[in-house]
DNA sequence: GTCTATAGTGCGATAGAC
DNA sequence: GTCTATCGCACTATAGAC
């Protein structure tokens, strides 16, 4: 690869070392969002973008590949949030800017995050990616204190599950953003018994 | 039609009446919860029940008919569980009981009901359903305490949406059922105040 | 990195016999 | 109510020029 290439991609973590891969995957995460994943052909995603079908496969030799960048993408954005966590000295506060992170995410991304994560397929793959357990691991150890029972893991999985799954729901989609933070933190601190 | 094809059907309010067309929903939900709405084709619907697409196309016109009966099969439930909670005598036990019934019906439910709810057109559909209005304003009529703010419509739309949205969630797929049922419990009513 | 052109497959949907 | 047969179309994916 020519150096011009991979110039604005100074961290060894990113997952989109292109422009034209990141065009991709921006494009294809509205798409999925408004239409599922199912539902979303490479020709849409070509004609969001401005390119053909063939520029596309250029970039990702299967429509499956993209549908995999795409949820390592959003992943992504939830691996820095606990970064940012787990940098935090103060092992009372770590919980509560975790959280607060997460319902910002959740929030601040409610158009993709949960169809993505709601898909079979990509439930499926998420079912054996390496990465995805990692990260889970990671926000037990953030979020649960030392003394808690064997039921807080669940617990754990069970809140990060209803705020991302409540962000795009039926239920609330006229709701806007502001209130919906507020009460999603509202009921995070209370499950977890947070007062921050 | 004969008399022998309605014999099972005395209920009004069903939405399946005849046998062809509830075991085409049956298998639509399944391979729903399976491959999502995008990815089920009427072919894959025809070969679970065992027959060919005519025959599917012979009860339902086009695809999409079968996508809003088979969301209309899933609320039809929901209204079953607020049917009975709004003859709940007690005022003060009727939100207990919903909330209870409609945990036990998520989890019962859990590989179909996210998968159908968070689909980006069913969403829509739900958007401009009259039923579905309905169903969101007996709900809170239940839930909501008299004397409560106005934020309680908002808290009771994503109490609702964080418990079916919890269900199929990745984060809580290798959990089994009892303990599912027992945190989501816990998690509502201590959202709610209740102390059932 | 993007294009045109095309192969091969499966899709939703329809017609008409039984 | 189910079948066979088929239409026209959109899809994923590939080949090769620029």
């Amino acid at each position: 690869m020519s150096p011009s290439e991979v110039a604005d991609a100074p961290d060894a973590g990113s997952i989109e070392p292109t422009a034209a891969k990141a065009r991709i995957i921006r494009a294809a995460l509205d798409l999925f969002a408004r239409h599922g994943v199912g539902g979303t052909s490479l020709q849409m995603i070509a004609d969001e973008i401005g390119v053909t079908k063939a520029a596309v496969y250029h970039q990702y030799k299967t429509k499956d590949e993209i549908v995999l960048a795409a949820a390592e993408d959003e992943l992504a954005r939830l691996q820095a949030i606990i970064d940012a966590a787990e940098t935090e000295p103060s092992r009372k506060r770590a919980p509560d800017m975790l959280v607060t992170g997460i319902v910002d995410l959740a929030v601040d991304r409610r158009r993709t995050v949960s169809t993505i994560l709601s898909d079979p397929v990509i439930a499926d793959f998420f079912a054996e990616h390496e990465t995805f357990h990692e990260v889970m691991h990671r926000l037990r150890r953030v979020l649960i204190d030392d003394d808690a029972g064997p039921e807080a893991g669940v617990r754990t999985a069970i809140l990060l599950a209803a705020i991302s799954g409540a962000v795009m729901h039926p239920f609330v989609v006229d709701l806007d953003d502001d209130k919906l933070r507020a009460e999603l933190l509202r009921l995070a601190r209370r499950f977890l018994g947070l007062h921050g």
